[in-house]
RNA sequence: GCCCCCGUGGCGGAAUUGGUAGACGCGGCAGACUCAAAAUCUGUUGCCUUCACGGGCGUGCCUGUUCGAGUCAGGCCGGGGGCACCA
């Protein structure tokens, strides 16, 4: 008996699908397309199990759409550009460009252990300036359509390393690497306007129906629509501020407008500003302000702050009502005008401000059977529905009937407008890195910004650069930035911030349809195969990189790129795969190759002392408890490794890795390899006409076969891979058991074999290549189609019923298929255990359902 | 605080969408083979009760709808995720 040598069979057949170019796919109108594409990775140096996941899912979808006779696009490229090259080059003193191919030729050898169904020939690399070159053309495409434009905006300034800090990046107000207090800065932004396609990406979010639920819910969260009413507010004094007569605010609630006892600025706010100017104690008040974080953490702790400004604006409906305006802490300039009215009443936030600085609290909004003499508000503003009152022209309205009372009011006597407010905000996309894209854009002292002109593309990143000093490399460069004004050939400088990684994959599925062109797309090739028909990759994404794809998608379709909106017309999000944890006695983590067994099963450090068993968690660095894919594929095979993958959890729930698992995956390899491979020489040859006659063992195996294949393609099809795992699992286990040795026997035996290996193709497509070749054919498995059931041979001849009195279940009967319901009711009366439970009792009801149960009450 | 998802054996999970709860795998137990071990194979494995036949209980908890509820409805409890001074 010979074992299964994974480690040779692999190679060979990898070896033989790249001869054969089996993947390698052109523009075939011949055959409906099918475009299955994961989330490319950041070349980091080495796969994770992640990974190993994430493309299992997308190669069993790949390959069994290619049996199903699609002409499969399936991709892999590199997401190359981003911090930890910049890291690694600091650190290691590596160019960031020599950092990343390196890392990219180690991965790229790692995947290909994997036996992916990937089209080489397509590979990209987003740092490469034949990639880059047109994200840079899109930009300027962007700009001149009105999709970009430049905003002084606040940022997160570590004053060490001279740059800006993404807010995942500020821990306890401080730069993660620095340490440094980070202030807060206005500087120059190049800013994606993503709001322009607000109203689209939100309401297109309904056309997504193959999309989980949940990823739709958080975009839509994200994107956080509220229909609502700006107002002005006029000051008192017309020479109040330097700049403006009046103070808009935004709303959602114009029918509390009569509850109004203030009006609050943010501390951003111009107006507030300007007022700072003429008032030390105002000013001194915003730059404390300014020093809290905007992290999470310092908003929960932070006390709602005010500062009056003695000034006063006169509410828009009753303008002998005046209200005192302050700056506080709690309003954000990025939301809405940056102004708000306080309605104290019915608005916790309003009320809890209003009480500390004793302002009048107003009661409009009455809820339903309050008596209007009785209602006042303690500390719990009220927030329900109910009818207004005090508020003259709206008293006895409903809320929402008084919000649009209100609005036209307003409209009228024009002091506001009723408006529909997006939490989105515009996409900031510069970056003051070096390992980036390039803004293709030049500085020039009398013409301003001035565009790259696109016979100048590519700005390519240099790659003599010194991480010496802190700061943007492309800053320090001696040379780089110096260059002449396109537009007056004065000396000029060029942009040194370059783009937000996310921007490179806000297209890069795009690409792949084309991914030599000199054009950054062929029209022909994405009319051909985008949309992605299914996207497979991390819940994390589920806003940011989703979210800009599909801008981008809009953005491009204005230019003119392509014809579409949504880049992926089915999305699937898979779960994590975690690990136990382990630490030693002093709590320092250890690794899973660390430990020992000692002789009582318990795990110990290799120097014997104890170790302490953590929960399951996502597999991290950090805690040590990763798993390497290489030295599993090395060990067991890569077949092992996907099928343990697909096996027990369902993919889009976390899985746990643990080594029991992989060998119990392991012991099915080789038993399907000894099942097949020793019983072999005693089957029918390879194409073997079917016998006249099957005898009823033959006949019972040909069901449990083409039912498996049923049961296994419709699992697949519903991404339920761990229920079709069990079900190969149960063919499997009736062949190994049945026995028989007739013509018609062996017959249907081969079938089944040759059924089983197909099935599991997908999933374990080496081991199902050489099986397949031993069971005597000289075709390659990835070119045989996708088996079909037929459907004659599945229906059941007669079924198990089950009995029960008063919903117990009592026995099984079997009859034929479709018996009459006389023949039923006494078989089922003839069962012991039915007599029993019956007990000589009136029978009341006899409730006979059509091939699925009987119940009988008494 | 708001929105969403999930609670099934020792464990991961099935259950044709209201019709035999626990498929399949892992683990455990018993046995076969072996000088022995590994590997492999066979049987068994929700809990309680009974010598046995059998009986009772059981899908987080409580109510309800139904001939029948893991599945539907209402209310709790627990876990996870997303958003959040968003006006």
């Amino acid at each position: 008996m010979t074992r299964y040598n994974a480690k040779e069979t692999e190679i060979k057949w990898q070896r033989a699908w790249d001869d054969a170019a089996c993947f390698a796919v052109t523009e075939d109108r011949s055959n409906p397309k099918y475009y299955v594409l994961e989330m490319f990775p950041y070349p980091s140096g080495r796969i994770h199990m992640g990974h190993v996941r994430n493309y299992t899912i997308g190669d069993v979808i790949a390959r069994y759409k290619r049996a199903r006779g699609f002409n499969v696009l399936h991709p892999m490229g590199w997401d190359a550009f981003g911090l930890p090259a910049e890291n690694a080059a600091i650190e290691k003193k590596v160019p960031p460009g020599d950092w990343t191919y390196e890392n990219i030729a180690i991965m790229r050898d790692q995947l290909k252990t994997m036996g992916l169904s990937l089209d080489w020939s397509r590979e990209i690399a987003t740092c490469h300036p034949g990639y880059y070159r047109h994200e840079q053309k899109m930009f300027l495409d962007f700009l001149k359509a009105g999709l970009v434009y430049r905003k002084e905006s606040w940022v997160n300034w570590d004053p060490v390393d001279h740059t800006v800090l993404a807010n995942e990046q500020v821990i306890d107000g401080r730069g993660w690497r620095s340490n440094a207090l980070v202030e807060k800065r206005k500087l120059p932004q190049w800013v994606f306007k993503i709001t322009e396609f607000a109203d689209d990406l939100l309401d297109d979010l309904q056309t997504l129906e193959r999309w989980p639920e949940k990823v739709r819910v958080m975009q839509h969260n994200w994107i956080g629509r509220s229909e609502g009413a700006r107002v002005r507010f006029p000051f008192t004094e017309p020479g109040a501020t330097a700049t403006e007569s009046e103070i808009k605010v935004f709303t959602t609630r114009p029918d509390t407008l009569f509850g109004a006892s203030f009006c609050a600025l943010s501390p951003n706010h111009p107006l507030a500003t300007d007022f700072c100017g003429r008032d030390e104690k105002a000013a001194a008040f915003v730059a404390e302000c300014n020093r809290l974080g905007t992290s999470e953490e310092a908003i929960e702790k932070a006390e709602k702050l005010g500062y009056d400004t003695g000034l006063k604006v006169r509410h828009p409906l009753a303008p002998e009502i005046e209200l005192p305006v302050f700056i506080a802490n709690f309003v954000l300039m990025e939301y809405g005008t940056g102004a708000i009215f306080g309605c104290p009443a019915h608005d916790q936030r309003d009320l809890d401000f209003a009480r500390k600085y004793d302002l009048n609290v107003t009661p409009v909004v009455l809820p339903p059977q309050a008596d209007p003499a009785e209602f006042t508000v303690g500390s719990e503003a009220y927030v329900g529905d109910g009818s207004i009152f005090n508020s003259r022209f709206l008293d006895g309205l409903g809320v929402e009937e008084a919000k649009r009372r209100v609005i036209e009011e307003l409209e009228s006597l024009k002091a506001g407008t009723g408006t529909v407010q997006f939490r989105l905000r515009d996409w900031g996309v510069s970056r003051q890195r070096y390992w980036g894209c390039p803004i293709p854009v030049i500085h020039c002292d009398d013409c301003g910004v001035v565009p790259v002109p696109e016979s100048s593309l590519p700005v390519e990143l240099p790659t003599d650069v010194s991480f010496d000093k802190p700061g943007n490399p492309l800053d320090h460069h001696p040379t780089w930035k110096h260059t002449n004004c396109p537009s007056c050939g004065k000396a000029a400088q060029r942009e040194t911030d370059t783009f937000d990684t996310f921007t490179e994959s806000s297209w890069y599925f795009a690409r792949f349809c084309s991914p030599r062109s000199e054009n950054a797309m062929d029209r022909q090739a994405v009319d051909y195969w985008l949309p992605v028909d299914q996207y497979i990759g991390g819940v994390e994404h589920a806003v940011l990189h989703l979210l800009y794809s599909r801008f981008f998608t809009r953005a491009l379709k204005r230019c003119g790129y392509l014809d579409l909106e949504e880049p992926f017309e089915g999305l699937f999000t898979q779960g994590m795969v975690c690990h136990e944890t382990y630490q030693d006695d002093a709590g320092n983590w250890l690794q899973p190759t660390d430990l020992r067994r000692d002789d009582a099963g318990n795990p110990v450090t290799a120097s014997g002392k104890p170790v302490s068993i953590g929960r399951s968690i996502k597999m991290s660095k950090s805690k040590k408890n990763t798993i390497d894919p290489t030295e599993i594929i090395g060990t067991y095979g890569a077949d092992t490794a996907r099928w343990f993958m697909l096996s027990d959890s369902p993919p889009e729930r976390d899985m746990e890795w643990t080594e029991a698992g992989v060998e119990g995956a392991w012991r099915f390899v080789q038993r399907l390899w000894r099942l097949i491979t020793e019983d072999v020489a005693s089957l029918p040859a390879a194409g073997s006409a079917a016998p006249a006659s099957l005898g009823a063992g033959a006949a019972d195996m040909r069901r449990t076969t083409h039912k498996t294949i049923t049961d296994v393609t419709d699992a697949i099809e519903q991404f339920r891979f761990n229920r079709a795992v069990a079900k190969l699992y149960e063919l499997t286990n009736g062949l190994t058991s049945s026995s028989g040795t007739g013509a018609d026997m062996l017959w249907a035996r081969r079938e089944a074999f040759e059924v089983l290996v197909r099935l599991f193709g997908p999933m374990m497509p080496h081991l199902a290549e050489e099986l397949w070749q031993r069971l005597g054919h000289d075709t390659l498995l990835v070119d045989q189609p996708w088996p079909v059931a037929e459907s004659s041979l599945i229906k059941e001849e007669t079924l198990t019923l089950p009995v029960q009195v008063n919903g117990k279940l009592r026995a099984t009967i079997t009859v034929p298929l479709d018996e009459t319901e006389d023949a039923i009711r006494t078989a089922a009366l003839a069962e012991p255990g039915v007599q029993r439970a019956i007990d000589g009792k009136e029978i009341r009801k006899f409730i006979i359902v059509k091939n699925r149960v009987v119940n009988i009450v008494v």
